[in-house]
RNA sequence: GGGCCCGUAGCUCAGCCAGGAUAGAGCGCUGGCCUCCUAAGCCAGUGGUCGGGGGUUCAAAUCCCCCCGGGCCCGCCA
């Protein structure tokens, strides 16, 4: 755990975990997280809190605590003093000496990083892997940010990490748009160019309106069925909603298309017309193939410019109907109609899920334990094929997890999928284990988020109502301009531009990630807008501030650094949360928790810009003194810098 | 009906998994700080029956049970 170029911190707390672990039994990590994390500042630096391990070990607080302090590998640590109060050991750190080590690595051009996990692994991270029918919302957003911040934490950590973004140009959805087009007969990357739009965003509008005015011929249809008044009253009213929903889609007409689609979708065939598309497509016919992926790859165009704005990237784009046409999907229903799992249910092909949960999963006692299903849940069977032939999406997605498993040999897939999804993966991995496949049902992980919504709905890119990840990045970008332009008055455009796109990027990323994945989150476009404290420029700004004081300073010359500067109260203190950012890092990778990290650098934010206030650096007269708070300044501006690359928060130096 | 998630200050959220020392930030509100390293900042003040009720424990925001409120899921959609 420990290397030769860990800080003097994060290397004391690993040998002072040791020998707790060592007295009590108790697992290291654990402890690290207990002792490096006192409640209160007056509480040590450290604070091991004796009476939780009473009850393992039988020892007294104070037993315990001179057993602690009297081994010898604790009496060569850099400590100044420690006292037990109230059944903690509470332990103040020789902060100078600590320092003194610091100067000397850095002198060394030693670099701060995120300690390497113990057990490396292969890790395939699959997100975004939003429909190439439309351009990302926030929700989307949110999917994207958490995604990649996972793998970027994963990977610092020092595990093989693998990014992926499955297209799912098989199905409804696709169909839909494609028809749209077929039926306007134009090219939408070259017709998007025309129109000064981005192709995701003509795609999305061809959609909203495609999809609403099949809902109302569909709808029409049930009306002439309908017998009962109580029945027609509730489809009349379902057709006046879409009427109204299609109004407003009429607004944003981007150049005489609505009329086209309005007389054009009936004529066409609507509803059946989408279906032959969706069954010609998924067998590779053309021209339906060319029509479908054409589109597809034009929306992909629009989504990858905004996630490159993001500063997001993939390793590998898996088209699910390549799953199909290679006949991966094929192959794994062969698979299991061969499983004693095989079934019928309600007339179709199926995979009977309750019997796997009787037969294997009761019998797996790991496997319970990693697929946890509630008590009392029912789980019904995995329908695989539609009566007409064609698949179902999570048949399509059991595939696709073994290809993942496949491509990258891993030995984990993470999923970040919607919370609305649980109830489809849990099944996913049953039927998984049901097939044989025990080792990557066990290590598919749902990452599961809750969803964005806008203040008082929820989006629907159905009906069009969605809040553009691309106009909130304007909307911020504008923001940012008006105040980096106040501060930089005479600094020249395309400066200013290309700092208040990072702001923006910035903005967005944070937010996105400080709030735990399970806490839904409404998106309030004004709040989101602010650029004060709590947001990932606010840290940006702290990282220039601390930026522009070492590049006023000058080179650090760490041989003058005088060490017991660092005895000063809130250097000290400062110093030391500082270098809790490697043992932060590694946990917050470990539990796959980026919010942590994000709390971490804010706290440590405000930490060093309340110290900035009261105690100048460049204007220290003492020399000695002030390489030592250089040293500070640089030591807080690493962990700072780590930090929101990790978060994918764009650095500044300026701002 | 069943299941999952959430409920902490007026608002947005940490803390809960691994129970312990006076429950923390930000926004808002009140008052102060730019001849001085970026005021996107700092300082002081304001503000909490930790949804409610039981239980376990020397100790509960944290663990268990019941209830209430909100969201989501239970499709030959994805």
């Amino acid at each position: 755990m420990t290397s030769p170029d860990t800080d003097p911190y994060t290397a004391t707390v690993a040998s002072l975990v040791r020998i707790i672990a060592g007295k009590t039994g108790y697992d290291e990590e654990k402890i690290a997280w207990l002792v490096a994390t006192p409640s209160k500042p007056g509480y040590g630096d450290l604070s091991v809190p004796l009476v939780r391990f009473r009850r393992a070990t039988g020892k007294a607080p104070e037993e315990l605590a001179g057993e602690i302090t009297g081994d010898p590998q604790f009496q060569s640590l850099p400590v100044e003093k420690y006292e037990v109060v109230n059944g903690y050991l509470n332990i103040w750190l020789d902060v100078p000496r600590i320092a003194g080590i610091l100067a000397g690595l850095y002198s060394k051009g030693w670099e701060m990083r995120v300690p390497q996990t113990p057990s490396p692994k292969r890790i395939v991270v699959e997100h975004t892997s939003a429909n190439p029918i439309h351009p990302l919302h926030m929700g989307h957003a949110r999917n994207t940010s958490i995604g990649d911040t996972l793998a970027r934490l994963l990977s610092a950590r020092g595990h093989s990490v693998n990014r992926r973004y499955y297209v799912d140009d098989v199905g409804k959805q696709v169909a839909i748009v494609a028809f749209g087009f077929e039926i306007l007969g134009v090219d939408p990357l070259e017709e998007a160019r025309k129109k000064g739009m981005k192709p995701d965003a003509l795609a999305g509008w061809v959609y909203a309106v495609t999809h609403t005015i099949l809902e109302i011929l569909e709808a029409k249809e049930k009306l002439e069925e309908a017998e009962e008044a109580e029945e027609r009253k509730s489809i009349q009213e379902k057709i006046d909603d879409s009427m109204n929903t299609l109004a407003q889609l009429k607004s944003g007409d981007p150049g005489g298309y609505f009329d086209k689609l309005l007389e054009g979708i009936p004529r066409a065939g609507g509803p059946s017309r989408v279906r032959e598309i969706m069954l010609r497509y998924e067998r590779g016919l053309e021209p339906e193939k060319s029509l479908v992926r054409r589109i597809a790859k034009a929306v992909l165009e629009g989504i990858r410019e905004t996630l490159s704005r993001l500063q997001v990237e993939f390793d590998a784009w898996d088209w699910e109907s390549d799953l199909v046409w290679s006949s991966r999907v094929g192959r794994l229903i062969e698979l299991a109609r061969k499983s004693r799992f095989y079934t019928v249910w309600k007339g179709a092909e199926a995979i009977d899920i309750p019997r796997i949960i009787r037969e294997v999963l009761s019998r797996d006692p790991e496997a319970r334990a990693r697929i946890r299903i509630p008590k009392g849940f029912e789980i019904p069977p995995l329908i695989l094929v539609r009566s007409d032939g064609t698949t179902l999406y999570t048949t399509r997605d059991m595939a696709y997890t073994l290809y993942k498993f496949e491509q990258f040999n891993a030995d984990e897939v993470v999923n970040v999928i919607g919370a609305d999804q649980r109830l489809a993966q849990l099944q996913l991995r049953l039927a998984l284990l049901g097939l044989g496949f025990r080792r990557e049902a066990l290590n598919t992980i749902h990452y599961d988020y809750e969803i964005v919504r806008l203040p008082g709905m929820r989006m629907s890119s159905r009906r069009g109502r969605i809040v553009t990840l691309d106009s909130i990045l304007e909307q911020l970008k504008a923001r940012a301009i008006v105040e980096v332009e106040k501060r930089n008055p005479t600094a020249d455009k395309d400066w200013i531009e290309a700092v208040a796109e990072k702001i923006a990027v910035g903005a967005v990323r944070f937010t996105l990630i400080r709030t735990s994945a399970k806490r839904p989150v409404v998106f309030d476009v004004k709040r989101a807008v602010d650029l004060e404290e709590n947001t990932g420029p606010y840290l940006q700004y702290t990282y220039a501030r601390a930026h522009g004081i070492l590049e006023k300073h000058g080179s650090i010359d760490y041989g003058a650094v005088d060490a017991q500067g660092c005895k000063e109260e809130k250097r000290r203190s400062l110093l030391l949360s500082a270098l809790r950012f490697p043992l932060t890092a590694a946990k917050a990778a470990d539990d796959m928790a980026p919010e942590d990290l994000a709390s971490y650098l804010l706290r440590l934010a405000d930490e060093f810009n309340s110290w900035y206030q009261a105690d100048p650096v460049i204007r220290e007269p003492d020399k000695g003194l002030r390489e030592c708070k250089a040293l500070l300044v640089r030591t807080v501006m690493d962990s700072l810098g780590h930090g929101l690359r990790l978060l994918g928060v764009p650095v500044l130096e300026r701002m």
